[in-house]
Parts: C-alpha cells; structure tokens; sequence
DNA sequence: ATAGGGTTAG
C-alpha cells in the first residue's frame, strides 16, 4: 500500500519524500502543522497523495485535526472512497468532528442514505463506548440530507424529535435544516411553526420560509414576510424575484429588481440576473434585457452557462434572434442548456434548418439532449417542413436518448404531421396516445383542418372530443377559437360567467421603441388594430402565394 | 475544526 502510494509521485518528488524522511531536521509538531496548512491551502491530488504518504510514514494517523483535513481534501475533489478509507483507518476511536465531516460528505452526494447509514452506526457505537455523541452539527447534516431525497420526509421527520429531545432546537442552523426540509416538502404550515417557535432568526430562516410560501403559491404572505423581515441579502431578493416570475408576475419582478438595485449595498448575483432576464422575454422588453447584457459586459459579471441561457432565451423571445446567436457564438463553454435555448430560439423563429443544424452539431459534441431538447428539435421540424425527420426522431428518441416520449412530444408529432396535411395520420396519432390530449393538441389538429380545409374531419375530432368529455367547456370554447368561430366562443365564456374558468386568455407582448404593445388573445384593442390586421392579411396572402409556390 | 437559504430552457 505504502509502496503503492510512493511509486505514484516522480522521481523529485520521491527523492525529497525520503530526505524529508531521514532529516529529522523537524519536530514532529512542526510537520504535522506544516502538513496542516498544506491541506488547508487546496492542494492537488497529486499534493494530497504525497500528505497522505506522509502522514503514514510518520505515523501521524492519530491527530485528529490532520485527519479532518485530508477528509476534506478528498472530498474537494470529489474522491469520496478515498476520504472514506482515511476514515475508516484512521483514527481508533473516531470523534463527533470526523463522524460529521463524513455523513456530510455523504450528504451532498446522490448516495444521502449512506450518511443516514453513518448516522445510525454512530448512534450504535455511542451506546456501546459513549464516546462520540451527535452534535448540532451532526444534526444539520443529516436533517439537510433528508430534504434531497424524496423518500426521506419521515426520517426528517424523526430527526425533528431527537433534536428536540436533545435541545438542539435552540440552535439557529438546526432550525434552518428544519425549515427548509418542511418548504422542500411543501410542508408549508409545519415550516411556519419551526420558524415561530425558534428562539432567534437569521436572514437565512427568513428566506427559507418565504421560498416555501412562494412555492405554495402565496404569494402575498411571501411579500409580507420580505417587507417584514429584519434585513435582506442577494439570495432574499433573488427568492423574491423568482417567486415572482414563478407565478408570471413578471411586471413585479422587475419592479422588485429595480427596488433591489436602489440599494446601493445590493448587488444582484446570478440568480436574481436569470430570473430577470426571464422576465423580460415574458414581457418583451428588450430594453431592460439588454440593459442587463450591458450591465453583465460592464461589471465583469461572470458569463457562465446560465447566464448566458437567459440571455439567448431572452433576445429571442424578443425577436432578436441575431444577438441570441452572438450570445451563443461568444459563449466558450456550451451545455445542454445553451444548445437548448438556441435550438428552441431558432425554431421559434422558424429557422427550423438551422436548428437541425445546430442539433447534429451538438450530438457531435457528444451532448445528450433531454426532453426540452427535443421539445425544440421536433417543432423545428414541423416549422421547416422535415416531416420525415421529424418523424424518425419522435420514433428513434426512446432508443437514442431513453427519452420516452410525453405529452408535448405528442404535441410537435401531431402538430408536425397536421402542418404537412396528414391530417388522418394526426388523428390516428392522438388516439394511440396513453395520456389525455391536452387542448393544444386538438388546437394544433383543428387549426391545419382549417388551413387545410378539412370540415369533415373538424367536425369528427369536436364529435370525438364531446363524447370522451375530456377538457370541458374552456377546450371545447378554444376548438372553436382555433375554427375562428368567435361567436361561438363568446357564447360558451359568456353563459358560463360566474364558473370556475378564471383563466385569463393568452396574452403577448412586444416592445417596439421602447413601447411595450399588449394583445390579448383576438382583441381589437390596440390603437392601430386596423393597420395591423391589413398588415396580417398580406401577410397570410403572401404565405399562401408561397405554399402554392411550395406545391408546383 | 465541520453547518443552514438561490435561478433558467418548450
């Protein structure tokens, strides 16, 4: 083993190893403090192979503070079995601090029942020797695993009750674990009575419950809670703003951010850059998006693949799709989530080819795709025509990527299939569907009958819809909206008024000289609707001349 | 000598 450890270092290396050795020229405090400070300093693993070998040649494995130190070193580097074997050899009997540092170890990786594991042998050894007992550290290690693992609610749950018979409650970190693991769960009204029954709050159990409210989608007592609590940081803020954005209060959220930004001790993290982005694509403001690509490019804000994500989401949705292609051009380390977000822009903007393009490009890169992936990839299709492409992928994509197809990958198919006029196989595919078509799906359908001119067909898919019941008045009111029979539409929102359906209709928006236009969906409110809608007939007129074109 | 809270893509 020891030879094993040695032949790994060069020659220099070995060499000054063994004169170390045989010098004696150091008190054993001053190594082992040298040691120390070495492992303190983020060595390479090649520097933490060499320690260790020290540490065993100089018998070192008792000193406990060492031993921490190497554990953590190895963790840093991801080497887990390594820090596991340190911990096993070393030292005899293990105290409170290297049981913690190893369940958290365990902890942050997908094997979080092995610290539970640990846990559990710790508790074993402590009623046999008493001598390592759990501490509130232990105890925050373990309460944190629970929340990553879906299965783990109850066992949080006993954590709870221990660490209130042990009186670890008082301690604000343990109470924080608590609060988050109950928000992880949606455990809202439990998070809220650790939070009341804490003896002191700090920013960060303050933030915790305004994230479990703004995921419970209340909204309301989460603003409360922010205007409320004592003092706010970046991650207060960056909760806030995605709350918001959550629930497509997109015009709060930039407001939220444009209060964030009047404090001039506040600076916005990556976080709070993200979510705002986001919120400008939603609302169209290219303004405000581009003003925060300035402000990335100006402050040096570190460009990493998030960030630029949000930006190329951001300028395509806001029909910049040029800049979303700088964006990604300039982008040195591309991810799944940037060819992502330029596969979808491109396809949005109907540049179906060259999203293809980009795809073939990114599997060469050898990146998997995953469903919102392939979301992209199949409407780019449908919007150039590849149906046969189209078609190979939808089938291939479970044996390719173990990607099973879903509900909207069903969508592109039928949509697919319905803009090439195959109207019949789009039936057919709805109806081997295992999951209920949704109404975007029947509108995909009906809106090519329209364009397509299919009535019969129109009239058998609204026939076949009545009769299975799904979806409702709202579905049946939108099949008739993809038909353009708006009084029809009108008659079903209108008898049924005071009903459950408090959806709002779609609504879009664009920003043009800074003036941000607002369309709900088949309104004749805007100023100028006269010209726009001359405008869209040419436009339509000018697409058929093109299919005809198409078909010759 | 070791804690606890954050975002995005159709």
């Amino acid at each position: 083993m020891l030879y094993k450890r040695l032949r790994m270092f060069g020659s220099c290396d070995y060499l000054r190893l063994w004169s170390d050795f045989f010098s004696f020229a150091q008190p054993m405090n001053q190594l082992k403090i040298h040691l120390y400070n070495q492992l303190k300093h983020k060595p390479s693993l090649n520097q933490i192979n060499q320690i260790h070998a020290q540490i065993i040649v100089r018998s070192l494995g008792q000193t406990n503070n060492l031993i921490g130190a190497l554990i953590q070193s190895y963790n840093a580097h991801g080497k887990l079995k390594s820090a596991t074997k340190v911990f096993n050899k070393y030292p005899s009997q293990h105290p409170t601090f290297l049981w913690n540092l190893i369940i958290q170890a365990y902890s942050k990786t997908s094997f979080t029942e092995q610290s539970l594991h640990l846990f559990k042998q710790m508790l074993l050894i402590a009623g046999l020797h008493s001598s390592p007992v759990p501490d509130d550290y232990t105890f925050t290690f373990i309460i944190t695993a629970c929340s990553r693992q879906r299965t783990l609610l109850d066992c949080g749950k006993n954590c709870h009750t221990m660490v209130i018979k042990l009186g670890f409650d008082k301690n604000v970190c343990v109470g924080n674990a608590l609060v988050s693991l109950y928000v992880v769960f949606s455990k809202t009204v439990s998070a809220r009575k650790v939070f009341d029954e804490m003896p002191e709050r700090d920013i960060i159990t303050w933030t915790s419950l305004i994230k479990g409210y703004a995921m419970g989608g209340k909204i309301a007592e989460a603003e409360q809670l922010f205007v409320k609590m004592p003092e706010r940081n970046e991650v207060s803020w960056a909760v806030m703003i995605a709350g918001y954005v959550g629930h497509k209060m997109y015009n709060d959220a930039l407001r939220c951010f444009n209060d964030m930004l009047a404090d001039d001790n506040m600076k916005p993290n990556e976080a709070v850059l993200v979510s705002v982005l986001s919120a400008c694509a939603h609302l169209g403001q290219i303004n405000q998006g581009k003003w925060i690509h300035f402000y990335i490019d100006r402050t040096r804000f570190p460009k990493s693949s998030n960030i630029s994500t949000a930006l190329i989401d951001m300028y395509a949705k806001c029909g910049k799709i040029e800049y979303a292609k700088q964006v990604f051009d300039r982008t040195e380390k591309r991810d799944l989530l940037t060819w992502t977000s330029m596969i979808s822009g491109l396809s949005m903007h109907g540049l179906g080819k060259e999203a293809l393009k980009m795809f073939t490009e990114m599997l060469a890169d050898g990146i998997k795709p995953d469903n919102i992936t392939l979301v992209g990839v199949l409407n780019a299709c449908s919007h150039s025509g590849q149906v046969k492409e189209g078609i190979s992928i939808f089938n291939n994509m479970e044996k390719l990527w173990r990607i099973s197809p879903k509900l909207e990958h069903f969508g592109c198919l039928i949509d697919l299939l319905s803009r090439a006029g195959r109207l019949e196989d789009a039936f057919k595919a709805v109806k081997t569907m295992e999951m209920e078509p949704d109404d975007v799906i029947w509108r995909a359908l009906l809106s090519a009958c329209r364009t397509h001119g299919n009535v019969g067909l129109a009239e058998r898919i609204i026939e076949h819809v009545k009769k299975t019941g799904g979806g409702g008045r709202l579905l049946l009111s939108n099949l008739h909206a993809s038909f353009g029979q708006w009084d029809n539409v009108r008659r079903i929102r209108e008898s049924n008024i005071q009903k459950e359906d408090d959806s709002t209709p779609g609504c879009s928006y664009i920003e043009i000289n800074g003036v941000v236009h607002e369309f709900l969906a088949a309104d004749k409110l805007h100023p100028q609707i006269m010209e726009i809608t001359l405008k869209l007939n040419e436009v339509m007129k000018r697409i058929s001349l093109d299919e005809d074109f198409d078909n010759m």
